[in-house]
DNA sequence: TTGAAAGCGTTACCAC
DNA sequence: GTGGTAACGCTTTCAA
């Protein structure tokens, strides 16, 4: 049923019912009390497509989806959706090939010339990332989960991960441990930067000479933690303790240091970023993950929060939010062994 | 820039230029050749609302986002956005409450009155699952990711998850096990059910009476794993194999051993099913895991695939694809310990 | 092979 | 407070 027969079988014209349904304040309460009462009972329901011809809004917001997102992904999108839920706002998935390809910045272009999205969230920035000085250019409205050093002013919000590492390292030369390994993530994104530089300042600050060959930078899989920890092991001088910036990669650590008859949380202490999932919980491993903690369904939330009132009005260079991240002190970073291994 | 303007500009119809652009027949080569490189050169783009309105299309699958879906979701996305790519079919991510709420069905209701996409897929379907009758009364096409036992000729594809289960105990009995576990999903979904029903036949063969107690319901997560493994290897009899229904659950199992002083590989064997994700692989666990294995991306891929054909045309009533899964054997699942254990 | 004009189902401006 | 009507930007008959 369209508008036109909707309103003439209640006897009113389209206009006041399209005003009435949209809660135009000029219309009558009793009118529109009842041509909600009446829609509901004819089951009329606006097409969407013309409505978003008519009002040039794209009832939907853009989500890039980087290959680097995966297992969080989930997590991050039933965050925003406990926020849209309801709604009018639409989310719509926007898969990317490789990163920062020629085709990557097509696929934004495409979408912002054909109008099908209010916004876009993107993820995991490189420092000067091109899909930021793109949109802005532009001129559709976007928010960086994650921060660039990109001149350009624009909306974001991003975890403290310089904290993330330096407070898990601080942590650990706290309990007297000095050869600390970083597996860190993919190094051409800003959150890894930002991560080496909080492990570097931790160790700065104690005078600890930084060591490159105890820093690793590769995917978040177990597999990556479970081959550079198993190197780091075997050498002649083995790190006492780990950073690790996913479960993934601690799951690879633990691996290793069983593989290698040693004990977590003895031998050696390791601690973790975690994004927190319902299906691997620091918690209930063996021994408890230390972990640095930030729900990424939290900052789905927030960012959809965000989005809404950047549409709303608010202006992109006011939003800027940096989350601090919890310590979690669990079962897996102990004092480091009186004796180190000779 | 919009139609009339373009088509002004270059010295033709709207018309004209909406056919070349949408690639009819009828236009002229030359004109098209024209058409498409003023286009690229003035930077036009029709605007797809616009063009949804005219043609009725609504130019978006729908993808309903259930709970259950968690890590396993991104991999299957991102399958359908390889096949989906470049088309003009966009993902829209629907975003659903707890299952089988009365909430839930308005979500589909309310999709379908507004013309929002053109088809949806839904997953882990339940044996009797009302948002397949629903969207079939909707007429709105949809395809199935499970199966369901509903009379409502609808399009599905599905993993064989009889097999599943039935091969992984088939082989745990050859290699002598007696006392087998199974770590199930949530058993109201018929994929759990299937599975039920596949290690049941497969002890039935042996002659191996059914025990509810080493049989265990639960959410993909490697505390149910972690729970129930801990609790059953401390029994006197205890079980001397797991079939696990994911990855997840199968770390929990691994977890549950260690800590215990039981060598998995050894003193117990696990099977588990695998979806394949690129983060979490079987062969690198230590032990390397024995695992049914399945793409869930090729799955979402097909998927794709299939409603590009039922958009097309083809009847859903036709569309029925059981995948077969192949049977890893790795170096969790080895023959059963001579004795008995005490 | 090309073009004119009538939709597509809303919203929003301007009268009443 | 309510109604008529011109957009919104495209597709698609129908005519030429």
């Amino acid at each position: 049923m369209k508008l036109k027969d909707f309103a003439a079988q209640i006897g009113l014209s389209p206009t006041t019912v399209s005003r009435a349904l949209s809660g135009y304040p000029e219309v009558s309460d009793k009118t529109r009390k009842r041509v909600e009462a009446e829609a509901a009972r004819l089951g009329y329901h606006p097409d969407v497509n013309a409505v978003r011809l008519a009002t040039g809004r794209a009832g939907a917001i853009g989500v890039a989806m980087t290959r680097a997102g995966d297992y969080q992904f989930s997590e991050f999108i039933n965050g925003m959706a406990e926020r849209l839920s309801g709604g009018e706002l639409d989310i719509l998935l926007i898969p990317m090939g490789e990163h920062e390809t020629v085709d990557e910045l097509q696929v934004f272009r495409r979408l912002a010339q054909s109008r099908r999205v209010d916004a876009v969230v993107i993820h995991s920035p490189v420092p000067d990332d091109p899909r930021i000085a793109l949109l802005d250019r532009l001129k559709i409205p976007f928010i960086v989960h994650g921060r660039s050093l990109t001149t350009v002013p624009h909306a974001w919000l991003d975890i403290d991960n310089e904290a993330v590492t330096r407070r898990a390292t601080d942590h650990l030369l706290d309990l007297g441990h000095r050869r600390i390994c970083l597996i860190n993530g993919p190094d051409n994104y800003t959150f890894a930067r930002d991560r080496d530089h909080g492990y570097r300042t931790a160790l700065q600050a104690r005078r600890i000479a930084y060591d490159e060959t105890l820093v690793h930078h590769g995917t978040f899989s177990d597999e990556t933690g479970f081959r550079f920890a198993s190197t780091a092991l075997s050498k002649q001088a083995r790190p006492t303790a780990f950073v690790a910036g996913s479960m993934m990669t601690a799951l690879g650590i633990y691996r290793a240091a069983r593989s290698l008859g040693l004990a977590v949380g003895s031998d050696i202490s390791v601690v973790a970023h975690d994004d927190v999932f319902p299906y691997l919980t620091a918690e209930t491993m063996t021994p408890a993950l230390s972990t640095t903690r930030s729900s990424i369904r939290a900052a789905g939330r927030e960012i959809a929060d965000l989005l809404l009132q950047m549409l709303d009005g608010r202006k992109p260079s006011d939003i800027a939010e940096l989350w601090p991240v919890d310590l979690i002190l669990r079962d897996s970073s102990r004092p480091a062994p009186k004796e180190p291994t000779p």
